[in-house]
DNA sequence: TTGTTTATTAACCATTTGGTTAAATTTCAA
DNA sequence: TTGAAATTTAACCAAATGGTTAATAAACAA
């Protein structure tokens, strides 16, 4: 039976996910996660302890996706404007596959936003602002750009991204489109938002 | 004590509110509310019957603001550019005024999409959408903006006024500013986010 | 084969939670 | 003043929930 040992356990992490990511860590049940991965109640705890830990474990995945990718675009060395249509099509790229995840991990940092104070000390996040604000200023000293700041400029990238992933089903409702509508409407996306944001701030 | 009718609904009221909003339907506790309100748990039935009746009048009352002046302001016979600034400077300041509302609409419609499906059957939307559509065609047809779907537009809009206080407490920490600050930019944003707009569009 | 370790389950348990009830208190009209 | 109606409370209740325990079954090393 040993060689269950695994399978077992991500059985429980993925019913875990869609449990947690889809009813949040008060509306998802132990019970609920036990069902879905076809086991015993008491084997959720066997591996993971509590409903807490799990959860712990889900955030911190569903977190990773959010922020893995995007320093990295963020300090590369490339022309702003290349740099801008990279972070958008690798968000709405990782949004389209997991689009419960950012809704999810705004609303736990939002009920707990200790956790991810902590978090972030051990991440170089200054460096990163830094060093992206070093590049829209030398943009706007060479009258490449408008005047800018790099955090409301981050803002605005990040929220034309996201905001559509976490509010589907409202602007769904809206703009009466279906599912597949939608998604496509986040495919043209990809190449939209990125014209949108160097249109509005180039010269 | 008929007097105290008004007072009493309206503290429970209240208390709903806040613990609904900060904490979700599931995570929100009728003893809590009847705590806050300063009351017996016990009344709080009397007077709402249950949870989930009191919760759908709170949604209503938060969903109202969220939509409220928005399709006054998108079908008012102005132009399109003034339009803009007018839909994100209110969009901005009622936000400001109740920012866990967003993030709590959100979240319940998420959790709950036939709700809101339902009460748009009542709403006019299709009226404000087209009569938007027109608007965006023809300054498009003059040469005035940009070639844009006005649900696209709309989209955009939305994202950039709604998400920094939908995930306020996560940009917090990646930009690392306090509460004062984040305020600030908040109150900048209702400028500089139609500038934003209008810089993309127009041609 | 056998004894030890690991994995799994059924049956419980204590606490929490939404909700009820019956009694007490207050209000107010007659 | 009195009695009916409305308001408020303390004490409960049943169901749900996170978690535990003790026994069973499977795996494996000797």
């Amino acid at each position: 039976m040993k060689k269950k040992d695994k399978n077992t356990e991500e059985k429980i992490l993925q019913a875990a996910r869609q449990a947690f990511t889809s009813k949040g860590l008060s509306g998802a049940r132990m019970q609920d996660i036990a069902d879905t991965a076809g086991i015993n109640k008491a084997l959720v705890h066997y591996y993971f302890d509590s409903k807490e830990k799990l959860f712990a474990l889900i955030f911190e995945e569903e977190f990773g996706k959010f922020f893995s990718n995007l320093a990295a675009v963020l300090t590369a060395d490339i022309p702003l404007f290349e740099k801008i249509e990279q972070v958008v099509a690798l968000d709405i790229e990782r949004l389209s596959q997991f689009p419960d995840m950012p809704l999810f991990v705004i609303n736990e940092v939002s009920r707990n936003p200790a956790m991810i104070v902590e978090r972030f000390k051990q991440l170089p996040i200054k460096k990163v602002t830094a060093n992206f604000q070093k590049q829209i200023d030398e943009e706007i000293k060479k009258g490449a750009i408008k005047n800018i700041s790099s955090d409301q400029l981050l803002i605005n990238i990040q929220s034309l991204s996201i905001f559509p992933f976490v509010a589907k089903p409202m602007l769904k409702s809206v703009l009466q489109v279906n599912e597949k509508n939608y998604k496509i409407m986040m495919q043209m996306r990809k190449k939209s938002v990125a014209t949108f944001i160097i249109d509005a701030i180039k010269t």
